[in-house]
DNA sequence: GACGCTCTTTGCCCCGGCGCAAACAGGGCC
DNA sequence: GGCCCTGTTTGCGCCGGGGCAAAGAGCGTC
């Protein structure tokens, strides 16, 4: 598309290593496309037909299981491939993006990606790591849910946003969009009304200072000690 | 090396579409090793100097908690690649694999995998199907862990069992490698207390048929009602 | 054939955290 | 400026399942 220049992706991950030209070839055949905060990119289910980087915003990826409960698989932030559904072998997508801000992504239809692949090794060895990386991550997860009470896994949650999309103000470490107990409690496995209670009790001790769809860390290593099971 | 011939991966899908010439280069680079029962192919957070390919056996790969709790990432049943660490990226391995039963692999040098990924560019995107339906796997499990409660992920963990690794008998379908409780309460996330009681339970109702290191699914219909959340 | 190791079962108690319910508060919108 | 919608806080009671403890049972070994 014209008007996407290559600066924008200059840091992403994905095209790492790719000579100029050959990004500058991806990007022609990339659409750009805004999606309104409170709109979703994809959902759950529908065919997978594109692949997805995005350039701005946040998004918020959930799956819905059978009896309406919603997990929060990961948030989406500005340089990271998502919606690659068809590189891992699947027709549908297997979790909804939901555009939490007002987000801006390049759009690639599902339908080139093996040609693509095939034509610039370096985007499949990429992919491969960024998968990798994510199947990393989900394993934490399990590990700490297997292992960890529901406190220290809202901690470690809190210190994972902060690394990702954590903007430093005087308070600490304020995460940088809009993110509700109930998107915490579903990153972590438990319930809005325990990471209410458990935000609260570290409010009162100075960790944290909350406010409406707002979380601010104010004693990082506190925190970080919390996580790694300090006791207190 | 020797001896190491094509119809052994013949049903590799990390192969899948690839030349036979091709894989027979592949497989000249190749050692095949064996492991006796209760012994490590590798270890955690031990330089990832080889990747594998299980040909015979089971293992189960488990990471360790810094307090010394392991929870199972998954059981490597015959034709799948593990250790590939190197391949997304990380330069130890995550977690341990062990062998649970007698097993034999073929075992790549970690620093080949580059020149072999550009090599045989079939080879990454078999890889990224790979380890992209092992992210699903994970995501799966961590809906699991946080929406259901213990008897369901139990009577999940032990279809999934039974399809990857259940042999067929007149008494319904044995998992076919020693498994113990605490195997289930580590793939679970609960304890072998659990687990022994669920199970006790389900013996009594005609479910499963318990034993020391075994488990028989007696009727893998009502579990996979029970798995689905019918009541009762 | 007896011993010992590992795995399994079961009883009992307790508690972390969930469910329910109700009050409270930002903040956008008219 | 007031209303309403959405998100947050908090109290209370309960219970699923974990912790602890101890007894029982395969199975390999000598």
């Amino acid at each position: 598309m014209a008007g996407v220049d290559r600066s924008l992706v200059a840091n992403v991950p994905v095209f790492a290593g790719l000579a100029p030209e050959q990004i500058d070839q991806l990007l022609q055949e990339a659409q750009s496309v805004r999606y309104a905060k409170g709109t979703n990119v994809f959902q759950q289910d529908e065919g997978a037909h594109s692949f997805f980087v995005l350039l701005h915003g946040r998004l918020r990826v959930f799956k819905l299981t059978p009896d309406g409960q919603q997990v929060v698989v990961r948030f989406v932030t500005p340089g990271e491939v998502f919606g690659i559904a068809m590189a891992i072998g699947r027709a549908t997508y297997p979790a909804t993006a939901h555009a939490v801000v007002d987000s801006i992504a390049l759009v690639w239809p599902s339908a080139a990606w093996p040609r693509l692949a095939a034509t610039y090794p370096g985007l499949a060895v990429n992919t491969l790591q960024t998968v990798g990386s994510r199947l990393q991550d989900a394993h934490t997860r399990v590990v700490e849910m297997s292992t960890e009470e529901v406190e220290r896994r809202v901690a470690h949650a809190l210190l994972r946003l902060a690394r990702q999309s954590g903007r430093g103000i005087e308070a600490g470490i304020e995460i940088d969009f809009p993110i509700t107990r109930q998107d915490v409690a579903e990153m972590t496995g438990t319930t809005l009304h325990t990471v209410s209670r458990v935000l609260s009790a570290w409010e009162s001790q100075g960790l944290v200072e909350g406010g409406r769809q707002r979380i601010i860390l104010r004693d990082p290593h506190k925190l970080f000690l919390l996580a790694e099971g300090s006791p207190g």
